[in-house]
DNA sequence: TGGCTCTACTAATACGTATTAGGGCCTTGA
DNA sequence: TCAAGGCCCTAATACGTATTAGTAGAGCCA
């Protein structure tokens, strides 16, 4: 019936059994000279061409659904995340990632199949199955905060492909990621400090347990031990609402030559800084050194020049498509790749960290 | 083979013929009981209570595979594009687009596939039949600059589904678009121009016919003739790099109160103007007025305030969507929805434009 | 007792491709 | 003239689910 409709609306689209009627041979001919023929089968060279020449001629492409059921591959891979694929609010650090896997899906000849996690499509069950829709893709990629580890964990242990963009603890070194490496990058920004004659700093974290921030904070405290710098206070959590220029003075005052922050969706936490300081009528980097653990929220703005490091968000991209693709192909009975990998991230010089002032020199 | 592989490595998945054989009865049962039913079988209650459970038990999640190979639809839209999907230059005018797709497309439970094209894969022919991959998804979206006519005709010709996201000419009004309706929204640019006093004005445009433009400018020209505006010297061709101060000093002497320019990819123009305006040693909008036909490049910038009007990208993403599955859904013996839609673009009261000063005046 | 209706289920088949086990036919050599 | 072997191709089947046609059995009536 539904075939029968689709048949009706416009011309089907071809099979095998129709270019093989054309061409006069059996689909079994097709399937061979079209597809692989991996098992070596002998064909004359003749018979290849009448097939391709029916195939182009009848504008065939295979069904990847059928090719899918019947083999293994269809050379497409997914990406699953847990809010809108492409969110408004926090375009700029989202979107470079879905440049990289782009770029890398299309390099390695592999279309992309979007598949919208809680975006509240009433037709798709929401239920326990709804991540097991992306087995139409031979692999996927996943991200976003929340990750449901059940339903991660049945695919991971079905043997599924798939790999997480960003650092995930989750099962025990079973879940594939492709990572920014934070912690390194966090400490070296904290000796930068400390090389330029920093002594006592704040470091001004969300109060969130996610995998990126924690990172951030094992690096900055690693920094700090390894530099001499004073641990007493160094770490504040906070929403940003209490962020003032209040606050600022008295860190001031204690002899506080550097803050440094954290990159957050929204920039919440770097503009409470700015406005802080700037209310406080301090400058930047004369008064008070700023760092920032990762990247502003707008680039081209004035925020532009914030020292600290930049999260190589494109080339996680190409790396965990990568992976992915690393996966799909590795044979049951080899050793597997890396599953979990760290991609360093990049200094940013920039303009708001400078020489301790006088304060931090005593 | 393939099977067996799947089934060595990590527990096979429970397949519905599993089920049948533990709740026993027959395949068929447990597809009716576990699938809709949409027939109206007829079954007893205590089987039913007997296959979810042993389903339950077994842990059975339906192959989407399988079930889109045995129902003609799969649910999945394609997005074709004629660059990448994802460019980073334009990545201000491309994303609100696919956020609208995106967005109606889970709307409407429709995942979505995203084609890479242009992006030099090896793997898949670039050849004629590149287009052709399309087919696997139930419909396509196609946007970019490009548009390769005769791959694009043979598929609309074969009664697949697809729209254009952007008004196009290529096929006589058979190829199904949503675009922006530029035409009043730039005529009406001039009206406001013209209701300040503005009298004598320069329409600073790309050289560059893509039916966006030339739309804008029909506009313009209308919206001038409809207020009696000077027509005389009105258009302004140029790549950008003959606008300087010089030359808008000369236009102010000829009496010209305002400029209106349109958005381009790269937001050169609007560049290029807002520097001669500066360099001129003039004030925007007291000495000269700025009307931009679309949105400035990056918001949030000092370029936010632009007088003109938005093109409403994300609603045409989700107007394309719509169209589509109408195309879709449509049945060939219905008469089908609107082929080409436009939307209105907004207009933006910025604060670029202010009413003409003593030039214009007389 | 044959026929009719109703209930509750199942057999058979389709979807489009991949794969495996052969099966004709032709040539060659004895 | 028959067997062996090479060459070229195809029949049959599998993949997992949806759908349609049909059947077995029970109950009822004439």
């Amino acid at each position: 019936m539904v075939g029968d409709r689709a048949r009706a609306s416009g011309r089907a689209r071809p099979r095998q059994s129709d270019i093989a009627r054309a061409a006069g041979v059996s689909q079994t001919t097709v399937s061979l000279v079209l597809g692989g023929n991996k098992a070596g089968v002998v064909l004359a060279e003749e018979t290849k061409r009448r097939v391709v020449e029916a195939a182009d001629a009848l504008g065939y492409v295979p069904d990847p659904i059928a090719t899918r059921l019947a083999s293994a591959r269809n050379d497409m891979l997914g990406l699953f995340t847990f809010s809108a694929t492409f969110p408004t609010e926090v375009a700029h650090s989202y979107y470079p990632i879905l440049v990289g896997v782009e770029e890398e899906a299309a390099a390695l000849g592999q279309d992309l199949i979007l598949f919208t996690g809680s975006s509240g499509a009433p037709p798709r069950a929401a239920g326990p199955a709804a991540l097991h829709r992306v087995r139409v893709a031979d692999g996927c990629l996943f991200f976003g905060r929340h990750v449901p580890t059940e339903q991660v964990e049945r695919l991971v242990e079905g043997g599924y492909p798939l790999v997480y963009i960003g650092r995930r603890d989750e099962l025990e070194g079973r879940l594939p990621y492709v990572g920014a490496d934070y912690v390194p990058a966090s400490a070296d920004v904290v000796r930068r400090l400390a090389d330029l004659g920093h002594r006592r700093l704040r470091y001004v974290r969300e109060n969130d347990d996610a995998p990126a921030s924690t990172d951030r904070e094992n690096g900055v405290l690693a920094g700090a031990r390894a530099a001499g710098i004073d641990l007493d206070g160094l770490v504040v959590r906070t929403d940003g609402s209490d962020i003032d220029a209040r606050r600022v003075r008295a860190w001031r005052d204690e002899g506080v030559t550097a803050l440094v922050t954290e990159e957050t969706d929204t920039g919440a936490a770097l503009a409470a800084l700015t406005g802080a300081i700037a209310d406080a009528g301090l400058r930047c980097p004369e008064d008070l050194s700023l760092a920032m653990l990762g990247d502003p929220p707008a680039a081209g703005a004035a925020s532009a020049h914030i020292s600290g490091f930049t999260v190589p968000r494109r080339e996680m991209g190409r790396r965990a498509v990568r992976l992915l693709t690393q996966l799909i192909t590795n044979p049951p009975d080899q050793p597997p790749p890396p599953l979990q990998q760290l991609v360093p991230c990049e200094p940013v010089v920039g303009s708001t960290i400078g020489p301790a002032g006088r304060q931090g020199q005593q």
